[in-house]
DNA sequence: GCAATCCACGTACCG
DNA sequence: ACCGGTACGTGGATTGCG
């Protein structure tokens, strides 16, 4: 029979001593499926060396067969590798293990100059060779078999191919969000002691339930509620919040000390399972864990789920219950503070439903171009997506997949950043390049394939003159290649978009792909350069560079012959003075002369600059401020400080009144003084970039990160400290400690006068004459000295 | 012997 | 576990002075 489904994730099981591939879907009534497919074998390539009789070394590798696990063919590929056909013998084998087993004997023969592609892992060899993409419909030839062993409507067997349809909206699958709250009064969480008391649950057709362990009674049975409540909700995608690191792992840990099963799969008897890359899997359904999500939003500092929900406006911090995690044990003490606790973890699930929304359509729509399943592509970094997507598009031109090797670390030049003219200037208009690195790749056929070694004149070859590197103008190289597609794929999802109405469905779907595609363009030039690359290509890496900066020191040229002011610059883009006509002229004049497109991104009323280069502050056409680099975006300045120099600027750039910019900043000193600002504007949030023991110096975060770990935190590579300092002598390290554990008279309010307040209020003051003495006396006094200064 | 100065470390930003 | 360029606070070593 033909079946139409989507599919969700891939995954395979040895049956036997032959594996077999699950395709895991959903079908046109949005039932459960599981599709089997028996017909597919492991196998990696070995390419030979030019002189090698293929024979010979065919021969020789199947001699290397064991019974147990054969291998079972090995045939002649014609495959290119690095756009140049080789010799590559395809080694079938029968399990995927052996794929392992084999690897090291077959590249120790003689005549094997390299072992390939056999470090992609079995399902995902299938997603890339049968174009299995997840998050996409397909229709097979299919015959029915029992479901039996698995919670799914009905399971087929595959006959055939799959086939690829058109349609790019998603079904609608059913979300499952949770949270579990654990009980430790003393801080340090160990599933040995700890029960979880709460388990948050909120599904996405409005279901919100909280189980609660019954007092006196084991949280085995709180655990047995929610696996029950899983399957039957029978969800296709499971999400948390930080549930990879957190949620799910102490709920594998308990239930292993409580000998209870986590059976929450599609696969009866199934278990959450620790698969690479630090992400849990759960078969036969999706986990997603939303904080990976979260953690490409810049604009967030701090990610707490509160912080992130009420950022993307689900679930505002003032309108939900908030408890410190260090109070759970204090509120599920209390009888009348623990219906606050469950209204607590009631919020928590609802906003992970919420932030599920948000994330997903995005997330769907990177799994069905790169091919990692849906709760992979979280967890891959950017890196990882694009190598996914490459090593598609690789399978596709029949191009052998390079292996990953350790590489030493090089470094090369990378961009140009102007000098800025100092001060407020009027009218400034930002220009830039659009997607300059990924235009350059493709303008100059930057590729690996595509590097002359030797003589090339210029019209067969482009030149990259700093560096004596040359590309062959024909034909196309791989990253060329790639990247049109993906530039031609986003301009053809965008015509559609025109057509449709913004507010509908399918409008948002093909808005993700193209945003999608964008990200997975720009990745492009940083993929090259970086050493755990498949593809990585240094001397195209710094060849990108190089051209980036003949291209904008030219830019920088034509915009003086018309007579442009250029007030700053930063790799792709150019400030420059206000003038309507030579603007126009300007733009042509480049897209004339270096054949790229630089185009208007932005106007300000006002600019204003320090010497530092990186930074500056900009008044938009309608009255907003645009602030970057300086310490308002930073997030590890205190609220206050960042608050003060926000307000500064604001002044500063909307009415150059200096005087009320000074009375500004001495009120809020004042304020400071006499105590009157919340603790929490006065916590210092930094990330531990290694483990504690690895830091030479002792810095503040470090040492408030040794005293939380005292107290029985576990701290992890990526976790925020937050500090604040305290009165005494002696270092500022060795006055930083956890902020919960510090009382608001104990905090040194000069170190936030001194080091916080003004410094960040100065970074923009002193270029107009203002002292750090002028910030700190008095309101109203000497007001006078600077009024008429400027 | 001590304060001033310098420099490495560390973090987070920009494009 | 995408790149290089950049700013800047802090601790700790070094320098300069007497």
């Amino acid at each position: 029979m033909r079946l139409r489904f989507y599919l969700i994730d891939v995954s395979y099981e040895v049956e036997g001593n032959v594996p077999v591939i699950m395709l895991w879907g959903l079908d046109e009534d949005e039932e459960p499926i599981l599709i089997k497919d028996p017909s597919f074998r492991p196998y990696f390539y070995a390419v030979l060396s030019e002189d090698a009789d293929t024979e010979r070394v065919a021969r020789g590798i199947k001699a290397l067969s064991k019974p147990k696990s054969p291998i079972i063919d090995v045939s002649l590929a014609e495959r290119k590798y690095y756009g140049r056909p080789v010799n590559a013998l395809k080694v079938v084998t029968t399990i995927p293990e052996s794929v392992r087993e084999y690897r090291e004997e077959v590249s120790r023969l003689d005549g094997v100059r390299e072992v390939l592609e056999a470090d992609v892992r079995f399902s995902m060899r299938y997603i890339l060779d049968r174009g299995a993409t997840p998050c996409s419909w397909y229709e097979a030839d299919v015959e029915s078999t029992s479901p039996t062993g698995f919670r799914v409507r009905s399971a087929y067997v595959l006959k055939g191919d799959l086939r690829r349809l058109e349609e790019a909206r998603p079904p609608k699958l059913r979300v499952l969000a949770f949270d579990i709250e654990v009980y430790s009064p003393l801080g340090s969480l160990r599933p040995e002691n700890n029960p979880v008391i709460i388990i948050a649950v909120a599904n996405d057709r409005g279901e919100v339930k909280v189980l609660v362990k019954e007092d006196g009674g084991s949280d085995a049975s709180l655990i047995d509620e929610f696996v029950r409540y899983v399957n039957e909700y029978d969800p296709d995608v499971i999400v948390g919040y930080n549930s990879n690191m957190f949620d799910w792992q102490y709920l594998m840990q308990r239930s292993h000390v409580l000998r209870t099963r986590l059976d929450v799969g599609r696969v009866r008897g199934g278990v959450p399972r620790q698969s690479a890359y630090g992400h849990v899997s759960i078969p036969g359904r999706l986990h997603v864990d939303l904080y990976n999500f979260a953690e490409e939003i810049p604009e967030v500092k701090v990610k707490s789920l509160d912080e992130v929900a009420d950022y993307l406006g689900v679930m505002r911090k003032s309108e939900r219950v908030l408890i410190p995690w260090h109070e759970i044990p204090k509120y599920w003490d209390s009888r009348e503070l623990r219906e606050t606790l469950i209204k607590y973890a009631r919020d928590d699930a609802v906003s992970t439903l919420l932030l599920a929304k948000e994330f997903l359509p995005f997330a769907i729509q990177l799994s069905s171009l790169t091919g990692l399943p849906l709760d992979q592509v979280g967890v891959a970094s950017v890196g990882y997506r694009l190598e996914w997507y490459l090593m598609r598009e690789a399978v596709k031109y029949g191009e052998l997949i390079p292996n990953r090797v350790e590489r030493p670390y090089e470094p090369y030049k990378g961009a140009i950043v102007l000098e800025p003219i100092k001060g407020v200037h009027e009218d400034v208009v930002v220009l830039d390049f659009t997607s300059m690195y990924p235009n350059l790749m493709i303008k100059y056929n930057v590729s690996p394939d595509t590097l002359v070694r030797g003589d090339c004149d210029e019209s067969r070859c482009y030149f990259v003159e700093d560096l004596n590197y040359r590309f062959l103008r024909d034909p196309p190289g791989f990253y060329k290649n790639v990247l049109t597609t993906l530039l031609r794929l986003r301009g053809e999802i965008r015509a559609l978009m025109r057509r449709l109405d913004p507010e509908s469905p399918e409008y948002r779907v093909l808005d993700e792909r193209q945003r999608a595609l964008k990200i997975l363009a720009n990745a492009s030039y940083g993929y090259m350069g970086w050493v755990g690359a498949r593809w990585y290509f240094k001397e195209g890496a710094e060849s990108i560079t190089a051209l980036g900066r003949r291209t904008i020191s030219r830019a920088i040229e034509l915009a003086r012959v018309l007579g442009l002011r250029v007030i700053y610059g930063d790799t792709d883009s150019l400030f420059v003075s206000y003038s309507r006509d030579s603007i126009e002229k300007f733009i042509n004049l480049v897209n004339e002369e270096l054949g790229l497109e630089i185009k208007v991104d932005k106007v300000y009323r006002r600019v204003f600059f320090t010497e530092a280069k990186k930074r500056y502050v900009g008044l938009t056409g309608d009255g907003r401020i645009d602030i970057v680099g300086f310490e308002a975006v930073r997030g590890d300045w205190t609220d206050i400080a960042k608050e003060v120099q926000e307000g500064v600027a604001k002044i500063i750039l909307t009415t150059k009144n200096v005087g009320e910019a000074v009375n500004y900043v001495r009120r809020v000193v004042e304020d400071l003084k006499s105590n009157a600002v919340d603790v929490e504007k006065l916590v210092i949030w930094k990330t531990l970039t290694k483990r504690i023991d690895e830091y030479e110096v002792d810095a503040p975060h470090v040492m408030a990160a040794r005293r939380l770990e005292k107290l029985g935190v576990k701290l992890d590579v990526g976790s925020k400290v937050g500090y604040v300092v305290t009165k005494g002598s002696g270092s500022i390290s060795s006055r930083a400690h956890p902020y919960m554990t510090v009382k608001p008279h104990e905090i040194d309010t000069d170190y936030y006068v001194n080091h916080q307040v003004i410094p960040a209020a100065l970074r923009i003051l002193s270029y107009f004459g203002v002292t750090e003495k002028q910030l700190e006396s008095p309101r109203g006094k000497s007001l006078a000295d600077y009024l008429g200064k400027k």
